[in-house]
DNA sequence: AAGAAACAGTGTCCGACGGACACTATCGTT
DNA sequence: AACGATAGTGTCCGTCGGACACTGTTTCTT
């Protein structure tokens, strides 16, 4: 499959010079310049100077740029947690606060994900990770895939947005504020809601928010089932 | 603001040649392709040529590829549905459903979506939409704007796994499911819960499920406000 | 010891992209 | 008729991903 090199390391062969670089390298070195300066700045050059080489000494290691930004995500995402699933509900939550972690550590890769990609063993291991906390809730098979598919959403979803606010030349909800100043009167609810909000305070709550929803929504289906 | 293109239609000049081109025309022609083959075929060639014209005439109209993939976008996800909101949990699953609809007719829109962007009248629209549903719950504003919040996350998670599965060479699933027959063993969870499934069988059912459980979980939420 | 074979890294070239800028063509106004 | 504002074109540039042929290096085989 096409996804090969995300699973097997290239075996060292025994003729010819030592590799000088490794997948483990090149794939930090386009993690630093995406932290630093979003997934544009990452371009095979640049990459490739940073390690002190040329740009085509990098199809070496990786098939093309493709190849080389799922490195870099599967090695960001990094190993899942060992999480005890003892209390379903709780697990769930911490499964979801890590996976957020390991999103907005790496902001470019709710970027990356996007569109047909391969698929790593941190990847699935995330998913293994939500798997094995499931199963005493009870639910069905197809329940419990959806429940992580929500769940992964809501994370993916909250990712994206604090991204966005991470530069405040072009934070959404300021010129969202904007906007509502000048046509305000085009949008009268939104008006209300933000004024309301702004009074009684609460401020990024978004994430918690979404995910207690979600949970109570999870509670209310497997008491359902086992009662 | 940055955004002024996305409000105001430029005031028709009366000296000079008669515009041969429109914001409306241009936009149709970048959404038609980006239908058809893509964001990434969206190029002010492509678009240019679509109308009969060169790259260098669509830079009277856009100050750049952001500008117009913002128009693009505006367009797409269209004006917002009114909607009674009488019940406000049918309400906001009318709600989701449509705007779901508006993104899945469009599946480039949640690539263009994704970073600093300017909003316009038929995104914040969509907002008001909602948040004309909301006020009947008895939520506080910070509630209902991460009401609002979660829903939309949902809707634009679902319709990026929606947009994944599209390509049937690329799919997510199949590449999945082809990963864990060759490294089954290391996901025992996650391999125990799929072949779950498909032996009961629901598919498809990502979506609906998880805006059940959201809704179940808003419900509780008013409730507990209410009494 | 001497090729031969496999491998690592470089230099050069290409087409496509977004966009700057100077140019010509067309129109209403004076 | 002339002018000036506006519309559209042609040319050029830097950067991108990547193809391909090349040189240099290491080790196995004879």
């Amino acid at each position: 499959m096409s996804s090969d090199f995300l699973w097997e390391g290239r075996a060292q062969p025994t003729r010819g010079p030592k590799p000088a670089l490794s997948l483990e390298h090149i794939a930090d070195a386009g993690i630093a310049i995406a932290d630093a300066e979003g997934l544009a700045a990452v371009t095979m050059q640049r990459v490739a100077a940073d390690r002190g080489f040329t740009k085509m000494s990098l199809y070496r290691y990786v098939a093309g740029k493709g190849e080389l930004v799922a490195l870099m995500v599967e090695r960001a995402i990094g190993v899942p947690p060992a999480i005890d699933p003892a209390d379903w509900r709780a697990a769930l939550k911490q499964w979801a606060h890590q996976l957020l972690d390991a999103y907005v550590r790496h902001p470019w890769t709710v970027e990356a994900i996007l569109g047909p990609r391969a698929v790593g063993p941190n990847e699935l291991g995330w998913m293994e990770c939500a798997a094995s906390i499931l199963p005493s809730t009870g639910l069905t098979g197809s329940e419990r895939l959806d429940a992580i598919g929500v769940l992964a959403g809501h994370v993916r979803a909250i990712a994206q947005q604090a991204m966005v606010g991470r530069q405040p030349e072009a934070d959404l909800t300021a010129e969202i504020a904007e906007q509502l100043r000048r046509h305000g009167d085009r949008f009268p609810a939104l008006v209300a809601t933000m004024a309301a909000a702004a009074a009684d305070g609460g401020h990024d709550q978004a994430f918690e928010f979404g995910l207690d929803r979600i949970l109570d929504g999870l509670d209310l289906l497997v008491n359902r089932r086992g009662g």
